[in-house]
This record gives structure tokens, C-alpha cells and sequence, in this order.
DNA sequence: CGTGTCTATATTGTCGACAATATAATATCA
DNA sequence: TGATATTATATTGTCGACAATATAGACACG
């Protein structure tokens, strides 16, 4: 019974109707994954062969990735997939700990019995499957995505819902992929994951919000030292 | 010498080169400003004749709008503005404060003497402008907006200044106008931005953030308590 | 040899026509 | 008469063709 697989952000949905949707899933999963690469240029007649439909929808799309920020567009010249830096990536987690504490603050405001014990289960099912393989890379970041999923819609704020689930995230990973980075931390976030977990059940938003901001900071140390790591190697 | 015209988020630059982008923002504005109603339907080839453009570009648009939560799509259904309700408005400004009070602590982190003389400007000349007209509604809002602007800016964070100035500050401008809301805090507003000034030239990020976030929160109840004395007299 | 201009080409921007889908109005049957 | 099936209509979705623009290369000139 893992509870993983169906709750986290799915790639691309079944469900999808029109073309531009679609292409905008595909698209934004092929710059995400790099397999097309940070900045270089998008091209219209390429990809709509690529992806087997005309300009019109695809253009739609490519409006849609350049409002999420995923890629950029200069009229009549062309979109181009954002380069990524360092700096950028940090600030990024700025917005995303400020954003997961409120998510956190509020989940613990909102959050009824049921739901902080579907939380507890995700977070029990995390915790068995590092004791298995030693923390195996895939399952532990696949938990912990689905982890703070949860809270962000226990938060029942459909701002930041929107906001961390459907842009930011995409964002994250996408320099997950490319700077080939995968959290070594796993035993220490399981021990943050079970305190926020404790907050957000004794409905302690101060609290869970600190933990919350906390635990994405450390993770932020974490990515900011690989950076350096990988700074003196280059 | 009025510093605030010229840097204010401004409606529709007249730089815009494409139509669909052109569309967005009147679009943006038509629906803010509630010249099209919340909540209605919005007919492509209606519009594709108010504003003088065939459906392609406006499909765009539309997309872009859907992008950044002004409205809704349904596939093969069409398209509608959102609707607002005051859970929502809260949500909103939850969001604000989160983001706000990082751009706040960024700010005073990153802000040279120059950028911080210029925010002290803002602020006098807001100060004039209340002392003058007793806090004539307008200009303390485009002062306050102003004054926001400027600290996001100083933020440095690109990802944070595209989330507030290109996506939150319309939601809440549309709350604003369809709401029919002035903040009637005028002198206690501006002794609290007088307060973050101080902390950000001193380089106090902490202090910072504490400080935008207590503003926006203040500013949230005061939203509130309107709402609620609406119901009261409905 | 470097610089500026001009032209050729490729790419993006825009449009109108046609296909697919949902909704509403109508008709049919128990 | 009520509910269901069916058609009609209006709206959205999709496409291919044409226009406008930017970029790269050739060419002339200082």
C-alpha cells in the first residue's frame, strides 16, 4: 500500500483534455529533467513537430512556461529556457521557506484529525523505507516530496497551494536534476519531519511554522555547501 | 519632483510590442478595475472584438491570466474570473506576509546606501503628502504601494519580485477596488514603514522581517474587521 | 582590415477557416 | 407528465497560410 506514489505531483496527468495543456506538461517535464537544456533556445516549428501538434497550442503553452518562469520570452526573437545559478537557486529557497512555514502555521490551524493522521502514516511509511535501504536516494526524496505535499494542502490555502505545487516545486526540481544534487540528510529530516508533524497535531502553528522555516533552511545549508563543494572541484 | 509616478507598477507600459501581451495587461486592468465582473464568463470572441485582435493572441492572453490565478479555465467550456471571497482575501495576504517579511530581511541585507536614501525619499514624501492633504486616500495608497515596491526591489530576489509585483499585488488591487477598501491607517502605517526603514538601513534583517510582517499583519486585520462589519451590514 | 549597410533567410506574430465539444432546446417514450 | 434520448447551436480547440520582424552573411566603403 504505498501512499506515495498516487499523492505526489504527478508528472503529467491522464486526464488531460486539450493539446496545450499537454504540451505544457510534456514541455515543462523535458526542461525540468534537462533534456532540453538551461537556456538554450526554444524552437516553434522544432517542438511542434517534437511534440506532434501545430504552432497555435504550442504557443499557448510556451505562454504558460514563460508565466510559471520557467522559460523567457523576447517578442519576436524567441523563448529561451532560463539559465540557472547559484544565487537564483538560494533565493529560491528563501521564497520556499517563508512559504512552507506559513503552509506549516496554518496547516496546524486547519488541519483536522484525519488528515494529521494520513499525515503521520506518510511519515511512518518514510521512516520504514529508510530503515530498509538505508535511505535508497529515490524513495527518501519521493517522501519527503510527498511529506510536505501534505502539509501544503493541509493548509487549505489555495494560494499557496498554487503557488509552492504547481510553480515552485517545479522549479526545485529542476535544479535538483541539473546541479545533480540529492539531500544527504535523511535520518536528521526525519527527526525535523516527526517535530513539525508533533506541532501541527497539538495545533501549534507558532511553533510548526519554526520548524517548518527551520528545517528548510537546513536543507538550504545543505545545498549551499554542495555548491562549494562543487565550486572547488570546477 | 514626485518619485512615486514613475516607479509605480504602472497599468499598461506603453513598450509592449506584441498583442497578446497588450491584451493581458488591458485585460488585467479590465478585470482588477471590475469593468468585467467577477465571476463572469468570458467569451473569446466577444473580447477578440473589444479589444481588436483576433481569438489566437487572445487565447494567449488568456492562458497567461489562467497562469497567474485571475481566472479560471475549464477545457472546452471557456474561460471565468475568478471569483473572490473573503477566505481567499485572508489567504492572500497569509501569503503576503510571508513574502514581504523575506523581502524585507533581503533588503536589508543587500541594500546600498543609495537604494536605502532613495527608500528614505519615498518615505518623506509620503509623510508631505498625508501631513498636507490630511491623508487624502489616493495618494497614501500610491505612497504605500510605492514604498512596498521599493523594499521588494531592494530585495534583489528575482523569483520573490515576480511573485509580489507581478502576481499578488493585482489580486490584492482587484480586492481592493471590487471591495471598495481604503486603509484608513494612514499616520500608524506610516510610522511602522518608518520603523523598517531603520531597521533596513541599519542592516537588521532579523528586525526587518519582524516588522514587515507585523505591518502586513496589521494591515490584514484591518482588512478583517471591514469584512466584517460588510456582513454586519448586509 | 575594420565598420557600416544591405539583403536573404529563417523565425516569430497574426489571422481566418474548419473540426470537435458542450450546452440548450426539442422531441420521444414509458 | 416525467425522464431520457436527440438534435441544433454556439463556443472552444486546432490548423495551415500569410505578414512582420530580427538575425546572419555578403558586400561596399573608409
Amino acid at each position: 500500500m504505498p501512499v506515495a506514489a498516487e499523492t505526489t505531483m504527478s508528472s503529467c496527468p491522464e486526464d488531460i483534455k486539450t493539446i496545450p495543456e499537454r504540451v505544457f506538461c510534456q514541455l515543462r517535464e523535458d526542461i525540468v529533467e534537462g533534456r532540453i537544456s538551461a537556456g538554450s533556445r526554444i524552437s516553434e516549428a522544432e517542438l511542434a513537430g517534437r511534440y506532434g501538434t501545430s504552432r497555435g497550442p504550442l504557443r499557448e503553452a510556451i505562454s504558460q512556461l514563460a508565466a510559471v518562469g520557467l522559460v523567457e520570452r523576447r517578442p519576436n526573437v524567441g523563448a529561451r529556457v532560463i539559465e540557472l545559478s547559484s544565487k537564483q537557486l538560494l533565493d529560491v529557497f528563501h521564497v520556499r521557506e517563508a512559504l512552507e512555514g506559513t503552509a506549516a502555521r496554518q496547516a496546524a490551524e486547519r488541519m483536522d484529525a484525519a488528515a494529521v493522521q494520513q499525515l503521520r502514516d506518510t511519515l511512518a511509511a518514510h521512516e520504514q523505507r529508510i530503515g530498509q535501504d538505508g535511505g535508497h536516494t529515490y524513495f527518501q526524496e519521493s517522501g519527503d516530496v510527498d511529506f510536505h505535499y501534505r502539509i501544503i494542502q493541509g493548509s487549505g490555502n489555495r494560494y499557496l497551494i498554487k503557488l509552492l505545487c504547481h510553480d515552485l516545486y517545479y522549479l526545485v526540481r529542476m535544479y535538483r536534476c541539473q546541479f545533480g544534487m540529492r539531500s544527504k540528510r535523511g535520518p536528521a529530516a526525519l527527526k525535523e519531519h516527526g517535530a513539525i508533524v508533533d506541532a501541527i497535531a497539538r495545533g501549534d502553528g507558532d511553533m510548526a511554522e519554526l520548524l517548518m522555516r527551520a528545517h528548510v533552511r537546513a536543507s538550504r545549508a545543505n545545498v549551499e555547501q554542495m555548491l562549494m563543494e562543487k565550486v572547488e572541484v570546477n
